[in-house]
DNA sequence: AGCAGTTTGTTTGTACTTCGCACAAACTTA
DNA sequence: TAAGTTTGTGCGAAGTACAAACAAACTGCT
């Protein structure tokens, strides 16, 4: 399936990004341009929108404190090729005054593909510009098996989700499992899905679909998803943190995310929390993911003669816990201690105060999430304003890091920098 | 059209601060505006003198990539007021051409003053703009006396400084050891000199001098002055690391010091290596602190029965091991790879790949960072084109702690990032 | 010595974007 | 109906980077 000519958006394709442009290069010097002010300012401008809902164009001008011409100059452009719409008037306070017209991004603009590679599983959807899912194909593939037969399948998944798109998407962003380079987009390796190592993925769907495509590791998927629809909206800086199989994390930081060189900021799991601990798959002793993620639960749940503990999740150790199961609560403990060490470094290192739990600690609720936090605050070093936030994502994950996975197309599509 | 109601995030007001208006405010929008847009440039065209040395406007505009009449519209007003100069001209080349008037940083411009705060150890000096100390003054205080007795001690020996500067200075800028609130000002706690403890110095001192104070705690300061005039100058992500009774860091990242909220990233010396280990005087198990700072040297030395265990530095050990002593050598590679599981955290999480180490592990000179790089490489996940750099700041410590704190006022009076 | 070629720094006008002011449109209230 | 209020737009001012042209100051060659 080939999409020939795509819609022509005023703030075009990625150049000399924005980012760029307001980091400077290392060691050379970046200024930034008249043009790049303004992309600039249109992409804040869109996450204002994100952030607030519909706004008039004279609220925009009061929240940012700039002049009401400025936002017009901003916005009408976008609204004339169609980015943005103006709703219906809203009725006057008891003031009077002119009606305001809110604006906000338009159903029937194009939309963004997203993939979600998970090992063993592909998703695929698209994602309205005002965050709906639709059109959601599944398919599964052999994580160990054949990879011309894996390209077909994430082909034809695809192509079934952008057969119902009305318009060429903007791009697809793709949220993947395993270490990946952002930059090359290149999945570098996935231990648990050999199948995808090495893979040029970006190269093979922009060639075979001739739009933009871009990737990145799945936590940083879940995180730009929170942020964008989820606990992190409007947040200036938070972490996303994934437990499962292995374990993950993403940051939010002074309103950019943060990706670190090619993209390997993050690799929490492999952070060590016992020098002299059990040998983990990567070769070292110690590592958080040794004792906070599914396998450290399912043996100490076969340890302690659990019912089935190949089956035992947070989700289930809650429940048995509230039944009143002692068993339960003293691992669900341990658990979510353990958990809490690896946040603890986090907030002791980049003091991001407000965390986002994903997979299997998520699915234990508010509950996990709060005996969390209690081991963190227990454990962390006190400071005056010091507030710590650990939530979980009640959206729902695949959701999430489909948004997410959409959202990498949306930053680096409209200059909208989440 | 109806658009539905979304929650609404309260947004700030327009900030007149480049470091703000190019981030955004937490939840806030803020929009760049021209005059900001100026600032930015003329903060990015000053580091850029830093970075590269003298430069012709020509060969600025060439680095950046811009206009030459861009970079005289920005460089000309500096020359006026007397912040930067014109040197000589430079010979053209065998090609010909007009001399090069190469600009810098006015040796005849204010300076900026530097305090230095450890427990019971005052400096202050005088910083020129291109990086020189000048008026440097020593004095003692008792860490554990009386706050007035403090204040008038700190004020005389800043008073006896200042009064070398044939202009007033740009500002003051503070490095102080423990827990700091630089947003405030305040020191909120320093362990080992409580005298300290609750002072709202930056205050204080603006009173008394009447000049603009910043603060920010010891290793942000070692950090600044790497990036300044040290081996991280020109860099754009990196980490200084401080060893000593205590343990601290501070980050580099994309091209700015990262903070975190109110200054307070960056306590790693408080991160869990080891969940079971040793008692932290910060109340926790297993700090990074128990296993990498001088105590536990001094501990591991006594138990070992060397000689003068109390006075044991890394500086000593290394020289120990080349002259052939085998329990040197043995304490110098626990001691060394100990510190590794620190950095490898932070190369785990942050992928800054570059560390300026300070503090007695410097003092251990090449042959220690080679060491605690060797143990990091071997700990560390492996990925494509990632090269982790460790190497020790040959300027001397104190220097580059007073060259920082000078630093500080840079980026906050002169609008230059560093 | 004179000329062509090259490079630097300056002058002048254009382009981009935000700011400020004024006005018309569209309402509420007395 | 008139006064007051708010929204969105038109127009000119202000700030800053870009582009073209020119003069100054040099090198190398004939």
């Amino acid at each position: 399936m080939k999409f020939g000519n795509q819609p022509s958006y005023s703030l075009g394709q990625r150049s000399a990004s924005t980012k760029e442009a307001l980091a400077g290069e290392g060691g050379n010097v970046t200024l930034v341009s008249q043009s790049t002010l303004g992309e600039i300012n249109r992409g804040r401008v869109l996450q204002a929108l994100y952030d607030n809902g519909p706004k008039s164009r004279a609220e925009l001008a009061r929240l940012a404190g700039v002049n009401r011409t400025t936002i017009t100059g901003i916005v009408q452009p976008m609204i004339e090729e169609g980015l943005l719409v103006e709703g219906d008037a809203v009725p006057s306070d008891f003031k009077g005054g002119k009606p305001a017209r809110p604006i906000y991004f338009n159903p029937e603009a194009p939309m963004l593909g997203a993939v979600l590679l998970l090992p063993g599983r592909i998703q695929t959807c698209l994602v309205t510009l005002s965050g709906e899912i639709k059109a959601l194909t599944k398919a599964e593939f052999d994580p160990h098996g054949d990879r011309d037969m894996f390209l077909t399948t994430i082909k034809d998944t695809l192509s079934v989700t952008l057969a119902q798109a009305h318009q060429a998407p903007f791009g697809i962003g793709i949220a993947s499992g395993g270490m990946i380079d952002s930059d090359n987009g290149v999945i570098l390796a996935v231990n648990l899905a050999p199948v995808l190592t090495g893979l040029p993925l970006v190269d093979i769907l922009q060639k075979h679909f001739s739009l933009p495509v871009v990737i990145d590791h799945h936590p940083r998927a879940l995180l730009v998803g929170d942020r964008w629809f989820g606990p992190g909206r409007g947040q200036r800086t938070f972490a996303a943190i994934y437990t499962g199989e292995v374990l993950g994390g993403a940051f939010y930081i002074d309103g950019r995310v943060y990706r670190g060189l090619a993209g390997s900021g993050g690799e929490l799991g492999h952070t060590v929390v016992q020098i002299d601990g059990e040998l983990c798959n990567c070769g070292k002793h110690g590592c958080w993911e040794t004792v906070a993620a599914l396998p450290w639960l399912r043996r100490e749940a076969a340890r302690q003669g659990m019912e089935n503990p190949e089956t035992v999740t947070c989700a289930r150790l809650v429940k048995g816990a509230a039944e009143g199961s002692e068993a339960a609560d003293g691992l669900l403990d341990r658990y979510t201690r353990n958990v809490a060490f690896g946040i603890l470094n986090l907030q002791q290192t980049l003091s991001l105060n407000s965390y986002v739990l994903h997979g299997d600690i998520a699915g234990g609720g508010v509950d996990a999430a709060e005996r969390v936090r209690q081991h963190v605050e227990r454990l962390v070093r006190k400071r005056p304003n010091q507030e710590i936030s650990i939530t979980v994502n009640g959206i729902g994950e695949g959701h999430t890091a489909l948004r997410g996975a959409a959202g990498l197309v949306l930053s680096s599509h409209l200059k909208l920098v989440i």
